[in-house]
Parts: C-alpha cells; structure tokens; sequence
DNA sequence: TTGCGGTGAGAACGTTCGTTCTCTAGCGTA
DNA sequence: TACGCTAGAGAACGAACGTTCTCACCGCAA
C-alpha cells in the first residue's frame, strides 16, 4: 500500500538489475518479476522504463555520494581524505557483480536515445566532480591535481568493471599520493 | 562482389552507428540501410549481428591502436612520446559526435550478454595498457606512473565523451607532465 | 447481504526485433 | 533464345518488447 516502499523496491531491482545486465537486456517483466510488483503498479509509480532509468540513477547517486562522503567524513587530515576516496573505492570496487561506472555505462547505452538519462549522468559527474575539488582544494592542492583525482577514479572505475578487479583503485591511489607529493 | 569491401563498408557503418546510439537502438535494418548492403549479403558475410558488433570492435582496435601509434612515432623524445598521447587523444576527442571510449560503452551494454564482446573489450584494453606501459618504460618511468598514464586515459576519454568537450584530454595531459617531473 | 471502488495478475495490443525465406531480375554461357 | 545460377529486395516469421486493458477479487460502507 506504502508508495514509498514500493518505489523504492521498484527502484533497488531496477538498479540490480539494469546495472548487472544493461537496460536494453532488462524487459520490464524482469522488474515486475524481481521486484514482485503489478507491472499497472510500476506504471502508476513512474510512466516509462526511461523514467525509471533516471529515476533509479537519481536514486543511485544520492546513496553512492552518501556512502563516499560518510566514509571520507571519517577520516581526519585533508590528505588522508583525499587518498580515503580511492581507499573507498577499492572496497566498492571489489563487491561481487561490480561492472564499472553505472553513470557511464547508462550514458554510452542510452546517451544517444535519451535526454533525460544523459542530463542525470551529466549531473551526477558534475557533482561527484564538485565533491572531490573541494577536498582536493582543502588538501591544497592546485586544480590540475583535482582535476587529475577525478580523471583518475574515473578511470579507476571503468578499468576496475573491465578487469574485474579493484587493482586499479590501488593503482590510482599511488598515483594520487605522488601527486599529492609532488 | 568483393567480400573484403562489403564487409568493410558493413563494418565502417556499423562502427558509425553503434558508436554513436548504442547497439540495442540500432536495428539490423538500420545497417542495412545505411551500408546499402542487403540483408542476405550481411548474413553472409557474418552470422549475426553479435558477430558484427565483435567484429567492428576489432577492426577499430586496429586502427585506434593504428592511428595512435603513427601520431606517436611522429615524436622524439621518451618523455615527449607519452605527452603525444594525450595530445593526440585531444585531437581525437575533439572530433565531432565523439561519445565516449566505444569499448568501455560496449562493456557496459553488451558485457554481461555477450561473453564474445566482454573478451574483445578486455582484449583491446589490455593491448592499450601494453602500449602505453612501453612508452612509459622507455622514458623511464616506474610502474605506477604508467599505471596513472593509463588510468587518466581511460579517464579522460569517458569524462570527455559526458561532458562534451576534449578539455578532459588536457586536463590528463597536465597531471602526466606533474607525474613525469615528479 | 449487497454494491462498489480500487487493486493485482496477466492477457492483449501494436511494434519492432533478429533472422530466414521467397521470388524475381540479371548475368554468363551455349 | 534458352538455361541455370547468383544475389538483391523485401516479405515473412516467431519472439520479445513497452505499454494498456480486462476482469476477477478484495475490503468495506450501508
């Protein structure tokens, strides 16, 4: 009966499920299945499977930045949290099932087809970007570094996916320390 | 009649169109259309369109690796070789409809459907980071730089495919130079 | 008990998909 | 001219898609 509940099982499934596969390979009877919802429930919910696509991604990084930010919050000393971003992700990059960035993989799927999908994505980049500039600014570091931290996670995150392994966050992290030297 | 410039003009379509809307958004009919080629001459040439989208990877990974390598050998210098990546990437990037890496976007869509397009994908990742580690070990730098060297490049071609611009490019260009003074 | 509004399961709808099949037009050879 | 072959255009196929509709069922007011 509870929208809120519902919602937000429709949104957990769809984020399981578009993330492990892909959105084009998920039909909308897998997310009724898997979320034991009516599909006339799931459309009273949100209007389309592209609305639940953004909705989801919405969903996704208010608890992804969440989870970084109250991990970092933990740290003290403005290097250290710097660095505990990449120690963060390496944790969350070595999860079972982790397939890269689910904002990239979203935009190279449905960039092109969807505007909606595109702006969340371009959205959530910007402030994942926002969040790491101001801890990288009050390390004191210069903007070329900063800008170098977010290059690096990103890169971090893909590589991570493709190998299936979170090396690359520990690669990216060294780097960032000798950044952080330099 | 010539199979080699069906198939290479199949190929080159389906490179276009893939890259730019996806690969579920584009139908065999899409390719069909816009290669000029029939659909019998399509079957015959590969099995299906799986098959197609292996094959265009490969043949990009070709001449990605190509194109980059011939703007490479153009440089002297060690240090001035893995700088003339990124510029080159900055050149690539800034071309127009560019939407990120195809095999990172091919990852994310097709990885865990099509274990034929996950092997391409890790394959030509891993002949990248080969390359770059070469160029790296000739202007002496340690593995972890070369790591870094490799991870703001898978960076920079996700960031500047989102945001649109190949500013990503030189922005990995500059964290290199820190890295390579370092 | 009767009637009723709203819900859920799932059938149905119209498309579109990847793939295969049919048919015909055009060719070289006799 | 007659024949056989190839290959192209596109119809056809069955499956699957996103979305909508039907209808039986439920709790509850009278």
């Amino acid at each position: 009966m509870s929208a809120t509940d519902d919602l937000e099982r429709l949104l957990y499934t769809a984020e399981k499920l578009f993330y492990e596969r892909g959105y084009g390979s998920v039909g909308m009877d897998a997310l009724r299945a898997d979320s034991g919802l009516a599909l006339k429930r799931i459309y009273s919910l949100l209007p389309s499977k592209d609305a639940i696509a953004v909705a989801m991604l919405e969903r996704r990084d208010v608890a992804w930045r969440g989870e970084l930010a109250a991990f970092v919050d933990g740290v003290s000393g403005a290097r250290e949290r710097v660095l505990a971003v990449f120690a963060w992700l390496e944790e969350w990059l070595a999860g079972p099932g982790h397939r890269g960035c689910a904002w990239i993989n979203a935009f190279g799927e449905l960039g092109t087809e969807s505007p909606a999908v595109a702006a969340t994505v371009r959205e959530h980049k910007g402030r994942v970007r926002e969040y790491l500039d101001g801890l990288c600014a009050e390390a004191g570091c210069s903007p070329a570094v900063a800008a170098a931290v977010f290059l690096l996670a990103e890169g971090a995150m893909s590589t991570a996916g493709i190998e299936g392994s979170p090396a690359a966050a520990r690669e990216a992290r060294a780097a960032v320390e000798l950044l952080l030297a330099g």
